[in-house]
DNA sequence: CAATGTATCTTGTTTTTCGAGATACTCGAA
DNA sequence: TTCGAGTATCTCGAAAAACAAGATACATTG
């Protein structure tokens, strides 16, 4: 693609942070976006994508990941649970915890990605990029998201 | 940096999706963090860097752009007016219109960015790339942000 | 086995959001 | 000009979600 001829380090940095802020708000309001359109609010809906992407976790887990109190992820649960979209477990070793996994016929709806057309959309973005471009947009990702979990995990209070 | 050796466009996809859905829970995490950090609800906050990134803007505006009902946004800019974060100015040309723009002496707190170490991390991942790879990210970074607002924003119901 | 720590749930309260209407203004057409 | 329809914001009461503190049950260490 070689769009631009050739912007400083400096330049650089700067566009990043402003697009990164950019996709940043545009995420949230896609994710927006998508639980209304499963009819799920969107701390529901982050839930249920967390759950998705991470596999089973214990409540204590997702109100640390989603920065919510242990009571809001109690009631969070149970509605995730109530529209069939999770399931509780009994942690096998240690009985006071409990586990939350993915209810297994996908509950109701929302499988996410082709969703909206979302996907259509990301692979006409990604058609204009050769496979070492695509190799190094994965690896940003791939490390940008680890460095902001980190980031976020350290010492939040 | 070139890490793996050449993997599939298909798995290229697939890891894109997957470390970008990665990279999306963390930017909430973080969005959370940031906001308990100036004592400010996540919305408030959100509207706040919104203002910043975006510029002045309309309570309609903000909220298409949020997806919260327009009775939400008066009280939401309420708040961020009692902090003397934002002000509320008419609209020169019509009258019914307001325009939310921040504060000038950027009120009390968050001039965002240095906090948390944000920038520190993002100067240390962006060390590893070679101008070349940073401009592709850039690229990527400006094209995907915008495909995600366009997809939001069209036929949102 | 007692004491302390951990994980989740319960309850009552506060905060935020919604939704429907009220008010104020704009613009085009009679 | 005046009327009417459309738009933008705000007001208000009701619903929903989040919090905080305590209760329960289990685990672990001495």
């Amino acid at each position: 693609m070689d769009s631009a001829p050739g912007r400083s380090r400096e330049t650089l940095y700067l566009a990043i942070q402003r697009d990164g802020q950019r996709l940043a708000t545009g995420l949230i309001r896609l994710l927006h976006a998508m639980s209304v359109g499963v009819d799920l609010n969107p701390s529901d809906f982050q839930c249920y994508a967390l759950l998705r992407i991470e596999g089973p976790m214990t409540p204590g887990e997702i109100s640390q990941s989603m920065k919510l109190a242990t009571g809001s992820v109690t009631v969070l649960i149970d509605r995730l649970e109530a529209r069939g979209l999770v399931i509780r477990d009994r942690h096998p070793d240690d009985r006071r915890k409990v586990i939350v996994r993915l209810a297994e016929p996908s509950g109701d709806i929302p499988t996410d990605g082709a969703a909206l057309g979302i996907r259509d959309v990301m692979l006409t973005l990604h058609d204009r990029y050769s496979e070492a471009e695509l190799e190094v947009i994965a690896d940003w990702l791939a490390r940008a998201g680890q460095a902001l979990t980190e980031l976020s995990a350290r010492e939040p209070r």
